[in-house]
RNA sequence: GGGGCGGUGGUGAAAUGGUAGACACAGGGGACUUAAAAUCCCCAGGCUGAACAAGCCGUGAGGGUUCGAGUCCCUCCCGCCCUACCA
């Protein structure tokens, strides 16, 4: 018998919590002969407050890296803190408390309250992506990119608030286009930018061949990514006496004799040559005006075409046809080539502009089986595929091959070819801001822009700057930062102000984990092969095409470089759902909804907060967080410590009878079951299914079989079944019950399917499909004789009355349906 | 407009095409208690019914496939999320 106690939450977690931490429990080793198993989270914004939305991505993550460590797993289960990033910065100027002390008093709030959980995380290996010893990698990176001409300085459009005198970034642009700190209407503006080519790698970064991801994660992706087939077609215009070529991108070659008008973006490079003097004034006002939309207002496909007439001309290549040159903000400067041919017929959008401006309509293509209609009547575009009509020589031309025919056609004469294009741009990771890694280049009066030699990294970020109210990068403003010496001449240089975007802290810091000690690498080879790829990812679904998409790139580009012998850092991929407020809305400060976990711990203690957060639904889909649901959870626990402390013996009975032999079944089909659920992150019909079994065992508690062995054992079980989902109470039980050693260490407990079967079960017994009867009979019973006993049942008998039996079905150890017709 | 996810009791939810509602919460009744809390036992999809007799209906709506559909197929309705002038 064991020492009978109440079931006191508080005081044993915080002594099991020391002891982990003293004993290293979930430290990864190096040199384990193990399987390894890399089970990651996203690591989390130290924001200074560890929420709900958390615990219930961490909690089930954790109870699934230690379901694999009992498994013979050697898991690596690391966690850190993303730590650059916009907050902290808002905090600086708003509160005046440097970034970096804000930071680090977060980080040590958090680590504690990420301790209290009574995960397994390998805090050896933490990082901390604000630290030098971090970012000091990043910049290397950044230099390996530059290296390989991945990384480019360009004028880049971005989003630019006149009044803060400074860019922002996307998420700083409030709905209705104005900057979110002074209200100003935001415009975009060219400046000077740092981007990352992830454009090399759209094509490899629409295969997902190698790894298991959720499919709407894919899509998403390939959405993203926007790969379109089509042709580039040049388009030839007299400018100053000299003929020259405008490309435009098409999906739709077979439309090209349907061209009616000819529109350019309004940043294209070719709007100031070809604007006749008449029309300058007007395409001037409406580029000004363009300019100062958002990329909100000017995305919206609600709006009223717009445009302005540039007074040119330019010359359909295949028939040699003079078309008006249109400026209009639906063209944008960013997709396919900033120019497109004007086919109103066949385009939605074309179609609109035509009406608004009185251009005419042209049809030249149409399904074989209709009759030709006035386009002047048709309400909309005819967007399928059809027969050429009005296209000259390619009349009569079919659907796809019309295609075909028409790409030849342009390649032979030399005004074309066929293309592919990309939604996809290229990565901006310039912020003009200062708490992010400094981008590690220096510019040279004699030298130009020269990158920082390796071996002088870390560029280090000053802990101290003082918050201007010029809204620029207070980085400018300190001159022990920016002003050094040109790492080729030694003459004075000028240090990039910009930090880099923090998406590049996240997009490799599942690398460092491997490898986090590392003075003289950002990671060895033998760390890289010994860990990664990672095998379990989890995290919001809110990252599937930033976070999720930069990482893939990085590996590949990674690989190319010779830094990897891998494809893609993440395997298998999992988004946790969204825990809600008690009133079903999205947690939120301002709805002053958001629910602190601290004061249910302290109430009912971690295990039953992590339990709750399983037992809330399915791990994906989230839920609405209500408090009154923890008791569930509490009285589970606590009703197993009970039966536990009053039923545990050293000397069990080890006779087998008939109840013993119920209990080994209910072991069994308990293993099988919670083993099943929790293989497949389903935490909450594991939890489910001991709850079933606590409540059997509860039940037979004060009969004899509870001495006996099948008992016991089936107790035992039930710990370690228990102890990935509430590691603490699993912790001290077993220690109570006399084991020596961590519960978390031992062997995880098999099932024997032959062993999981009942002796007899409930035989349904349908009429037509519908259950009319229930009989219990032996497991093995055969066709025959239950055949005879549904026949011979008088309940069944009166329901099939004077019809004839048709035929019966018989689903062994299920159900017997007799089909019947009168 | 495009893409995705979902719709099952009062609530959260279970259910390899085979007994719908496991497991819980809230609720009702009872035990214990001076009382309350806690704990324990019992009830509980709807309708008809005195019934713990029996029957009928029931997984958003309507069709279909099947001996049998919450589950598969088609059409539609509703909710949520993402995305959006991508040529």
């Amino acid at each position: 018998m064991i020492t009978r106690t109440k079931y006191n939450p508080k005081e044993i977690e915080a002594k099991w919590q020391k002891h982990w931490e003293e004993q290293q429990l979930y430290h990864a080793p190096d040199d384990s002969p193990k399987p390894r198993f890399y089970n990651l989270v996203m690591l989390p914004y130290p924001s200074g407050d560890l929420h709900m939305g958390h615990w219930y991505n961490y909690a089930q993550a954790d109870a699934y890296g230690r379901f694999k460590r009992m498994n013979g797993f050697n898991v690596m289960q690391p966690m850190g803190f993303d730590a650059f990033g916009l907050p902290a910065e808002n905090a600086a100027i708003k509160h005046g408390i440097q970034a970096h002390t804000w930071t680090l008093a977060n980080i040590v709030k958090m680590r504690e309250q990420l301790k209290m959980m009574g995960a397994a995380w390998d805090w050896e290996r933490e990082i901390i992506s604000c630290l030098p010893d971090y970012y000091k990698w990043s910049q290397w990176l950044f230099l390996q990119f530059y290296k390989h001409g991945l990384a480019y300085r360009t004028k880049a459009p971005a989003n630019w608030c006149p009044s803060c005198n400074t860019t922002l970034a996307n998420e700083q642009v409030l709905a209705n286009g104005t900057c979110e700190r002074c209200g100003t209407t935001v415009i975009r503006k060219e400046i000077d930018q740092w981007l990352l080519r992830i454009t090399k790698y759209a094509e490899e970064l629409l295969d997902f061949s190698q790894i298991e991801w959720p499919e709407k994660t894919v899509t998403m992706q390939h959405n993203w990514i926007g790969r379109s087939e089509g042709a580039e077609i040049r388009f030839s215009i007299e400018v100053e006496g000299q003929t020259e070529q405008i490309p435009v991108f098409t999906t739709r070659p077979d439309t090209i004799y349907g061209v009616t008008f000819f529109v350019l973006a309004p940043e294209h490079p070719f709007v100031a040559k070809i604007t006749t003097p008449q029309q300058r004034a007007e395409v001037e006002a409406y580029i000004d005006q363009a300019r100062r939309e958002t990329e909100i207002e000017r995305m919206n496909a609600e709006k009223e075409k717009t445009g302005v007439f540039t007074g040119s001309y330019v010359t359909n290549p295949i028939n040699g046809e003079q078309v008006p040159v249109w400026i209009a903000d639906y063209v944008l400067m960013g997709y396919g080539a900033g120019a497109i041919m004007g086919v109103p017929a066949h385009d939605q959008r074309d179609f609109e502009f035509a009406r608004n401006f009185g251009i005419p309509i042209v049809e030249v293509i149409r399904p074989e089986d209709e009759e030709p209609t006035d386009p002047a009547t048709w309400h909309g575009a005819k967007l399928a595929y059809g027969m050429m009509v009005n296209s000259g020589p390619f009349n009569g031309t079919p659907g796809e091959e019309a295609k075909t025919a028409v790409i030849k056609y342009i390649e032979e004469k030399g005004v074309g070819q066929a293309t592919v294009t990309y939604r996809l741009r290229d990565w901006l990771i310039s912020r003009q801001r200062y708490w992010g890694a400094p981008i590690p280049v220096v510019y040279c009066d004699t030298h130009g822009m020269v990158p920082v030699p390796e071996d002088q990294l870390p560029v280090i970020l000053p802990e101290h700057v003082e918050f201007k109210s010029t809204g620029e990068s207070p980085l400018r403003y300190e001159p022990d930062f920016v002003n050094t010496t040109c790492p080729t001449c030694g003459g004075p240089a000028t240090r990039e102000a910009d930090t880099m975007d923090t998406f590049i802290c996240s997009s490799w810091y599942f690398l460092r984990y491997a490898d986090p000690k590392n003075a003289e690498q950002a990671w060895s080879q033998e760390a890289m092969r010994r860990w990664l790829p990672v095998d379990q990812y989890i995290g919001g679904a809110e990252h599937a095409v930033m976070h999720l998409l930069y990482a893939r790139f990085f590996i590949k580009a990674l690989r190319d470089m010779g830094h990897m012998n891998f494809n893609e850092p993440f395997t298998r991929l999992f988004h946790q759902g969204i825990v809600l407020g008690p009133d079903g809305q999205k947690m939120s400060k301002s709805r002053g909804n958001v629910v602190a976990p601290d004061e249910y711990v302290t109430k009912y203690g971690a295990d039953t907060v992590r339990g709750y957060m399983m037992f809330i639904g399915p791990f994906d889909q989230g839920g609405t967080f209500k408090s009154e649901n923890l008791a569930g959870v509490w009285r589970f626990l606590t009703r197993f410590w009970d039966l536990i402390g009053e039923n545990w013996v050293e000397n069990p009975n080890s006779a087998e009878t008939p109840a013993s032999q119920a209990v080994e079944r209910l072991r069994h089909k308990t293993i099988k079951r919670v083993t099943e659920e929790i293989s497949n992150l389903r935490f909450n019909t594991a939890l489910a299914a001991l709850m079933e079994c606590n409540n059997a065992l509860i039940k037979l508690q004060s009969e004899e079989v509870a001495h006996s062995a099948a008992f016991q054992r089936t107790l035992e079980n039930m710990l370690q079944l228990l102890a990935p989902l509430a590691p603490h109470i699993a912790e001290e039980l077993w220690q109570q019950t006399g084991h020596t050693g961590s519960i978390h260490t031992t062997e995880w407990p098999q099932y024997n399917e032959e062993k999981t079967r009942d002796e007899n079960f409930t035989l349904v017994v349908q009429v037509n499909g519908k259950v009319r009867e229930r009989i219990d009979v032996a497991a093995d019973i055969s066709e025959q004789n239950a055949r005879i006993l549904a026949l011979g049942n008088e309940r069944v008998a009166s329901f099939i009355g004077d019809a004839t039996v048709q035929k019966v079905i018989y689903v062994p150890g299920k159900l017997i349906n007799i089909v019947v017709r009168k």
